[in-house]
RNA sequence: GGGCUCGUAGCUCAGCUGGUGAGAGCGCACGCCUGAUAAGCGUGAGGUCGGAAGUUCGAAUCUUCCCGGGCCCA
């Protein structure tokens, strides 16, 4: 046979036709598809189209203004794209406002960097509006960047920290919270940058290796406390009796104010001599070699008492070594109990001085200790401390001091030794703890209005929070029941004031009505104003004062908020302020958020309503590298999401998204994403064979009921519906890596490997209108239908493309993301004919083993060339088979016959088929050669060549 | 060091409240087709379920410990 005839039957094929492309360039692709989203102002559409309809909303939570997105952002904003598309595709009317935190410490670091020395002579407002210009860059940066990504939000309206109006927000939250009596002014330690003579947080320091002293000090008991440690200890001759204490920080001694021991741990008294005098130092037992060691005790020349615990010290007192006068309004010195004692190092009892360490702080707090100290700005000791230290710099006295214990026979050792140890990033001296006033909220303050306080309320309300996972909340609320009260005060200019005011005597006004005026004007003029601005006109010119403050002596104060503050009430200058229900439906972040946002949008909005801001909140991991470890651009194993999306197109970043259990770590690398082409790809073929093949079908005029569809479409159209069952379901669970295997697999078996490859014959042979060929194009056109809705929030890009190609869609609607989630078509049970489909499908995998042997054997080529006889026993099998047909036996495993017969057990017999081949369908069948006109093919393609 | 959490084939995931020899898809190997063609189809080889002990008639599934990750804190 010629190659001209072989090409008169095939153009009489009907062969998938359709304009969609195979090859994706989704990089060329995907961005004319965003410019046409923009045009038709996609998400303003898809909202109005919504109208009316109930609300679904997650609220997002904004990232910092800063940089270029990374793959964490990747995975938050495409997991929130997943569920704001799927709910809009369910009907509801599901807003997406895009938010973006712009006050802040690294902002403010950045623009320093970048003024230079401008930045010390700039006013507060001029520096201000630098900070904000440089926010401003990375929202618009970001936008773009998020935008890239296919996600649909209201990106020309976000909202930002640092506009006036979401500022004003923020101040009538708290004004709520002042009102609620929990807002409180207080001395706490922070970090203190002497060379800069400022409050400095974590991100400015630096950790340098420095030498510091190591010096073991003995703090000499009074008398009573003496003798009821030698009672306790057993001990008769004890000379001194001393606490030994261990510090690196010789300086801060002069604030001491406690000793702090482990309540569980064991102490022994060291008894010994030094300079005639006989000491006895009390220290933990299993520090005793170290101590020996370090006070240079030879061997017989000490003694060990018997063991006490550290509880069983507590409340015994000491002299302090060098200050006469209890400095500060509150008892002190002491013995107090904390479990932060360790015994890595040191004595195992520990030097408490609450105005420089945090751990003092707290100790100093639980034991009613004052916040004591007495270190000025500058660094400089102030007239509290004895004469000899007055004046001086801390960071130098460290010498005097030990020279001075041990000239008064108190210092047991002094050593130097390096460590790591925190650096202003400025002016790159040491740092030191000093406490400072600052503002906070209570957590333990029951609130008048609500009865409780906010932790428990915080406690009380997570039940009735959905986490997902569920460990969310064990989370949450460990963090809950152990978190200190929250100090929400920086000494910092890029934020939003906290708008107190202070007369001469010192006296605060913050009072909820202070704060609502001060929020009103803000919210007109921007918080800008309060460094300008007069008291008078902040707090307007009818605002009355209380009693004992006047407008002429009344100063601002330059404390701002805590950024977590300002994300924290979003939930209310965001949503409630949009009109939107509170709670509202979904928070969704990373699990880190569990300290930050989420916890800390709980607490305003519990102290402010008395109840959670959130129905539900999700949480997803972290990236890692392809073993598994931490990502970082120092490691070398850090994953560009630019390059990425630059590299493969978003579709292909979503899918991985979607492919991946967000709810555990995810490796990430450039490969494993670049794998995720080839699940596209066969998802991409699977819609481009769909549309090919309904080419020329109109649903409306062509389509078969179910119930006349042949049994193999009858099989795909059951098969749909399971799908669509369970990828619904799945979306509802947020069980995103789900639907992407629901269907990837629903791609690759049961539409490529099985049913598109079976039709094939009957969609290329059969007449191009016969009910036989339009049965089948109707289980496709059903298919690719539910296909595209179901994939249109992951592939967004690609689903739209393929909505695009739809000649008949099935909604009257011009984009997929508008249209609405597939629902399983009626009444199609795939469960009543589940059990003989699979006895089906069993018996293919026979037929298809028997056919490998054959054509190793080199009989066959392709399966049309054979000829099955099968021999069943089972009956179940023998049923199903027989209800179909052995000629839809035989078209499902494209062999060109099927004998059925019944026997004991199942034996599948294949061998090379007797008929001739017909050249049109490739089929071999008996018919072959009987038709005169037509003596090369079979009687069905005789009949559809006749009648063309 | 503490709280939470994870560890099933090379990769991504299933394996429900313990019960027939541990699964799927991809990848890989080998082969087929050339009328979805930078496509399509088939067959096959891959796992001591992180490790160890224990509970049990029986554990990937329960308990304890250990190892190795991650997030948050100290």
């Amino acid at each position: 046979m010629s190659d001209t005839e072989k090409k008169v039957y095939k153009d009489t094929l009907c062969l998938p036709q359709t304009s969609f492309a195979m090859k994706a360039n989704l990089v060329q692709r995907e961005p004319q598809q965003r410019k046409d989203w923009d045009k038709q102002d996609i998400y303003q559409q898809i909202l109005e189209s919504r109208q009316g309809k109930p609300l679904y909303v997650l609220h997002d939570g904004p990232p910092y203004a800063n940089g270029d997105i990374h793959m964490g952002h990747v995975i938050n904003k495409v997991l929130k794209d997943f569920v704001v598309k799927y709910k809009t595709m369910c009907g509801f009317q599901a807003p997406y406002i895009p938010g973006w935190d712009c006050h802040g410490l690294p902002i403010e670091v950045k623009v320093m960097a970048e003024l230079g020395d401008a930045a010390r002579t700039m006013s507060k407002p001029d520096f201000r509006k630098h900070c904000q210009k440089y926010a401003s860059k990375y929202v618009k940066l970001q936008t773009t960047q998020f935008k890239s990504l296919g996600i649909f939000g209201d990106f020309e309206n976000p909202y930002l920290t640092l506009k006036p109006v979401y500022e004003q927000g923020i101040l009538e939250i708290f004004a709520e919270l002042v009102g609620n009596g929990i807002v409180y002014k207080q001395l706490k330690p922070i970090h203190w940058s002497i060379g800069c003579e400022t409050a400095l947080a974590d991100a400015e320091l630096e950790y340098r290796d420095i030498p510091s002293p190591s010096v073991y000090v003995n703090f000499p008991m009074d008398e009573a406390s003496a003798a009821r440690a030698k009672s306790l200890m057993g001990l008769n001759d004890a000379g001194t009796m001393c606490f030994m204490i261990w510090t690196t920080t010789p300086w801060t001694l002069a604030a001491n104010l406690a000793v702090a021991l482990h309540p569980r741990l064991e102490y022994v008294g060291l008894t010994y001599s030094k300079n005639g005098k006989k000491y006895t130092s009390v220290v933990v037992k299993t520090r005793l070699d170290a101590v020996v060691k370090a006070a240079g005790l030879e061997e017989g020349h000490y003694t060990i008492s018997q063991g006490v615990f550290g509880e069983q010290l507590k409340g015994l007192r000491y002299v302090h070594p060098y200050v006469e006068k209890n400095p500060t309004d509150k008892d002190c010195w002491f013995a107090l109990n904390a479990e932060f004692v360790t015994t890595e190092d040191g004595t195992g009892i520990v030097h408490i001085a609450p105005g420089h360490g945090v751990e003092d702080y707290q100790a100093g707090m639980a034991n009613g200790l004052a916040v004591y100290s007495p270190v000025r700005d500058n660094g400089c000791y102030d007239d509290s401390v004895p004469a000899w230290l007055r004046g001086k710099n801390v960071l130098k006295v460290d010498k005097e001091v030990c020279d001075h214990l041990n000239s008064i026979g108190l210092l047991v050792h002094q050593a130097q030794f390096v460590h790591s140890y925190p650096h202003c990033w400025r002016s790159k001296m040491p740092v030191i703890f000093r406490a400072t006033e600052q503002w906070f909220i209570s957590v333990d303050r029951d609130i008048p209005k609500f009865g409780k306080s906010l932790r428990n309320l915080a406690l009380e309300q997570i039940g009735g929070v959905q986490w997902v996972p569920n460990w969310g909340e064990k989370r949450i609320r460990g963090m809950l029941e152990s978190r200190p009260d929250w100090c929400i005060s920086r000494q910092r200019s890029w934020g939003l004031p906290i708008p107190a005011f202070v007369n001469s005597k010192g006296d605060v006004l913050l009072t909820k009505d202070s704060v609502m005026a001060a929020a009103q004007y803000i919210g007109k003029k921007g918080s800008n104003a309060w460094f300008t601005d007069s008291p008078q006109d902040i707090l307007g010119a009818d605002f009355v004062l209380p009693a004992g403050f006047a407008w002429d002596d009344l100063k601002k104060e330059e404390n701002i908020f805590d950024v977590w503050f300002e994300s924290g009430c979003s939930w209310y200058a965001v949503a409630a302020k949009a009109g939107w229900p509170i709670p509202v439906d979904l928070y969704l972040e990373g699990s880190d958020q569990h300290r930050g946002w989420f916890q800390l949008s709980l607490l305003p909005a519990l102290g402010a309503l008395g109840k959670a801001p959130f129905k539900t909140v999700l949480t997803h991991g972290f990236t890692v590298d392809e073993k598994g470890m931490k990502q970082s651009k120092s490691a070398g194993n850090y994953v560009s999401a630019l390059e990425e999306i630059n590299k493969y197109g978003a579709d292909i970043l979503r899918l991985w998204v979607a492919s991946v259990n967000y709810q555990e770590d995810m490796r990430c690398s450039d490969d494993l994403i670049g794998r995720l082409q080839e699940a596209y790809r066969k998802i991409r073929n699977t819609l481009r064979y769909l549309l090919g093949s309904i080419d020329g079908f109109i649903p409306a005029e062509h389509g078969v009921a179910y119930s006349d569809m042949l049994p193999i479409d009858r099989w795909a159209m059951e098969k749909l519906a399971e799908l669509i069952e369970q990828v619904r379901k799945s979306y509802e669970e947020f069980a995103f890596h789900r639907v992407f295997s629901l269907i990837y697999n629903f791609c690759t078996v049961e539409m490529s490997s099985i049913y598109m490859d079976v039709l094939k014959d009957r969609m290329y042979c059969d007449g191009k209108t016969s009910p036989s060929r339009r049965s089948g194009q109707t289980a496709m056109y059903c298919t690719l239908d539910a296909l595209t809705r179901l994939l249109a929030p992951v592939l967004a890009h690609t689903a739209e493309e393929t909505w695009a190609a739809m000649v008949h869609k099935s909604d009257n609607v011009s984009s997929v993301h508008m249209a609405t989630m597939p629902v399983p078509p009626a009444g199609v049970n795939y469960a009543a004919n589940a059990g003989a489909w699979e006895k089906i499908m069993t018996l293919r995998d026979e037929i298809l083993k028997a056919l490998e042997d054959l054509r190793k054997n080199e009989a066959i080529g392709s399966n049309q060339e054979a000829s099955i006889d099968v021999v069943i026993g089972d009956k179940d099998m023998l049923a199903a088979v027989r209800s179909i047909g052995a000629e839809a036996m035989a078209s499902l495993c494209i062999v060109s016959e099927v004998k059925i017969a019944e026997g004991d057990q199942l034996k599948v017999t294949a061998s090379k088929s007797i008929y001739a081949k017909c050249q049109r369908c490739w089929n071999y069948r008996p018919s072959v050669g009987k038709n005169a006109a037509y003596d090369d093919l079979c009687d069905r393609c005789a009949e559809v060549v006749g009648t063309r």
